[in-house]
DNA sequence: CGCAGATTTGAGGGATCTCAAAAGGGGTGG
DNA sequence: CCACCCCTTTTGAGATCCCTCAAATCTGCG
């Protein structure tokens, strides 16, 4: 769909040449959910978090206000929505448990979007000075937040960028991949998931029109690759998360679009 | 173009109503060139940091290979690469003086993207276990490695969605735009800048076909926004930074697209 | 000088947006 | 409990933007 290949770039000279690249070991099946609890229990032990009850809709900090806390999100599901240059607001990344919110704030000491959530659930609060003195004495805590720091890099870099190159139905499958997967590492049921959110939104995570998620999930219905409940076409069902992969890497083929 | 609001979510309940959001207060011109210098230096004097002095095409660290070193531009210009899972390769950043390369490796233990220089240019290998001792020493090279990553997670994001939303000639002046910026915030100069990646790769970075970027810089050139040096297209004269601004905001108003 | 790769430009087609209308769902008040 | 309203969602038809394919030009280099 998209240039599909980058120019090459000259043959690497001195001694920079590295040895070939190691496929990725993958985390055991449940070891990431272990860890997060892990590390919500250290700060609970380590830290005097502050742990409040949050409702859809309930903003945990916005865009442009001084940046004190960061927050860990114990339960619930959460929106990053960035408010541009020119005004648009735009839903940047989903946070799920052990995800944390707020990283973007401290290098301009402001934080740089809202928080918001998708339905009841729990953050901790965690005011930055006190988790760095605690950092320094537990080295544990450091690393924890090194590594959300990094996954973070990382994560939101992958689901962005597979959503900003995919075709539009790909996208959408992508992006119930992506949320089935967050929640099945986390180890939540993911054969029915609730979207927690309009068509519009989707569409606005997703750089699409409302329409055109609405035509991309009627299209993967009709596929069997999701189906709805009954009564409620915002609850999804995902009898297999690898048909949707299937169905991503499908459209990447050469002769996609036909079906 | 793209959706451009998204639902509205419930208002806000309980006490998580925050007070209204402030401006963010923009860095005095030369002051963060000179936040880059101090942090340079503060690693040079606390750590036995490793020089290496690269050339185009040099890797400096490569996706897979496992998580050892973070490295600080000193000079050049670096991209990162992305490989994804379906073998697609993306430029998904870029990275100028003071910029940290290898954060993405921290959380997974292996590099997660290529790093590949753009010309020459110096780097300075930092192992991630001194860098960690040291910064429980030095709380000024705590806070830099954290405003670093920080900075990677908001900034990033930023550049990878407003290419995400735009379109195809906004793309190319906003990537323009951030690149002179990026220079201008070093003390760089803007007003004559030099591509280093072809028409191919710039299509790649912003999701469009290096004839899309061809006919977006053409348009750009007719309507005086840029300039091209004589006798190469690869310099790009940008006179007025702001013009480029002006020109984003125009195509994204409703009635854009005649000229 | 001639070749290979990069770039420009044009023509046509396809994917997605825009506009529009109708159908569904949920909540409120009678 | 039902009627009504509002919002969300679905679906269609036409317009538009960008991709694909193709050919010519330019650039740098041996």
């Amino acid at each position: 769909m998209y240039a599909s290949t980058i120019a090459p770039t000259p043959a690497p000279r001195s001694g920079w040449i590295e040895a070939p690249a190691i496929a990725q070991a993958p985390d055991a099946p449940q070891q990431f959910s272990r860890r997060i609890a892990a590390t919500l229990k250290l700060l609970a032990e380590k830290l005097a978090v502050q742990r409040r009850v949050v409702h859809t809709g309930d903003r945990i900090y916005q865009a442009g206000r001084e940046f004190g806390c960061l927050y860990i999100v114990n339960s619930g599901i959460y929106k990053i929505v960035s408010l541009m240059p020119d005004g648009r607001e735009q839903v940047v990344a989903l946070k799920f448990r052990g995800d944390w919110l707020g990283l973007d704030g401290i290098a301009a000491g402001r934080y740089g979007s809202d928080a918001i959530a998708m339905d009841t659930g729990e953050v901790w609060a965690i005011p930055y000075e006190a988790l760095l003195e605690a950092c320094l004495k537990e080295r544990q805590l450091l690393n924890a937040l090194h590594e959300a720091m990094s996954r973070d890099i990382a994560g939101e870099r992958d689901s962005l960028l597979s959503v900003c190159t995919l075709p539009a139905d790909a996208r959408v499958a992508d992006f119930l991949r992506y949320w089935a997967e967050s929640l099945a590492k986390r180890g939540m049921r993911t054969d029915q998931i609730t979207l927690r959110m309009t068509r519009a939104e989707i569409g606005n995570y997703l750089g699409l029109t409302l329409e055109s998620v609405s035509r991309a999930l009627s299209k993967l219905a009709r596929a069997r690759v999701i189906g709805f409940a009954a009564k409620c076409r915002r609850e999804v069902e995902i009898p297999d998360v690898e048909a949707l992969s299937a169905f991503v890497q499908r459209s990447l083929l050469p002769q996609a679009s036909l079906q």
